[in-house]
DNA sequence: TTGGAGGGATAGAAATACTGAGTCTCTGAA
DNA sequence: TTCAGAGACTCAGTATTTCTATCCCTCCAA
């Protein structure tokens, strides 16, 4: 007997937006632009009549409202997701393109990632790159490349085991959007990658 | 750190579409047509890589998929629709427009629904007519009529109070949307036909 | 055998969401 | 005090999504 839930797709808007206090960091999370998430936020705002953010020069806070209301939003998109995967083992498998910049493909086993079981499951293909605007414009899902550059508001995860040595000068490091790096196909690649560096030092 | 939930407003058609096992139900619910909600099923269905339903000639049922589904997103709609409330007030006064049918202003105090202080805050306009369409086309929100026609899917009520007898010989019923039954302004305006017809009796 | 109910498919229309560019304000460094 | 960088807002135009309107099919009951 549902009947008149504000807009989802807004309200999605304002669940990462609120997560980060910040509409542009959402915006990358979310693969649109910080437009966008204005406008969602905005829409929703009106259509509940309650303000949810307050836009300081300094960035945003929550009001009490959002405060009240982000937690509870963030819970039912937990439990969306957790109902969603019971059912749809389709959806956890996503399969990630891998970017592999070429100084990194040296450090690591030929053809990795290919003929790794435990990776079939969450990688679809990998190619050499070392353009990190890849992962913006989803060509890749995420980048494994030596050295941890700035980049903007990507996640980025240094390989816990490639600490740099004579043999390894730079460190690995794991390159994706925020809103992946926790995901299962992340964490199963870094799990190899942690494998194949240890046993390679 | 959601990532790839399902198109929301698609799982909004599946869990009414579930609700009443009929696609055109649910697209009455929705106020849009049957095939809409089958599109947005089917959609729903193909990104989670899973069958729903299972659409036989007699009608609707779920697979166990969806039998496992439907109970989830119920909650979370409801979770949804709670905290939206409690931070919303605006979202629970969307006023209805109330349609009546002569017989039926005959029947209820002159002016009904006017000067009646508790349903100022549920109430927008009422007009007279006898045309159930109305309810259809959202010109109105619900009808108060004597006697209960057939309507289809529509809601029926018959108001509580108002049995037949010498001086009303037909019972006054209010029709409406199946998901306007149960709402905060239909509970109201019941309430208040049902003191009146009894104090009139 | 016919008509009605209900779901499926599809093309085109309507509504929604997104982008991109320009603007404003504030902050911190030079 | 000036300037560059961040971050958010707005708005016009565009892209995408969603809905409608039809026509189709199947089943069932009269």
């Amino acid at each position: 007997m549902t009947y008149r839930l504000p807009a989802l797709n807004a309200l999605r808007a304002f669940e990462a937006a609120a997560r980060h206090l910040s509409f542009r960091m959402a915006a990358s999370e979310l693969g649109v632009t910080a437009g966008a998430i204005s406008q969602q936020v905005k829409k929703l705002e009106v259509s509940l009549g309650v303000a949810l953010f307050r836009r300081l020069p300094q960035g945003l806070l929550l009001t009490t409202e959002g405060e009240t209301y982000l937690p509870q939003i963030s819970k039912v998109f937990e439990d969306l997701t957790e109902a969603t995967e019971a059912i749809a083992p389709k959806m956890n498998s996503k399969k990630f393109n891998i970017g592999i910049c070429s100084k990194a493909a040296d450090i690591l086993p030929p053809h990795w990632p290919k003929h790794r079981g435990s990776l079939k499951a969450f990688v679809r293909d990998s190619i050499y790159t070392n353009d990190v605007e890849m992962i913006r414009t989803n060509e890749i899902d995420c980048l494994i490349r030596l050295g941890g550059g700035p980049y903007g508001d990507l996640a980025l995860i240094k390989i816990p085991s490639s600490a740099s040595t004579k043999k390894h000068p730079a460190e690995l490091h794991y390159v994706c959007k925020p809103g992946l790096a926790d995901c299962r196909q992340s964490k199963a690649i870094l799990e190899d990658l942690k494998i194949h560096t240890l046993s390679n030092s």
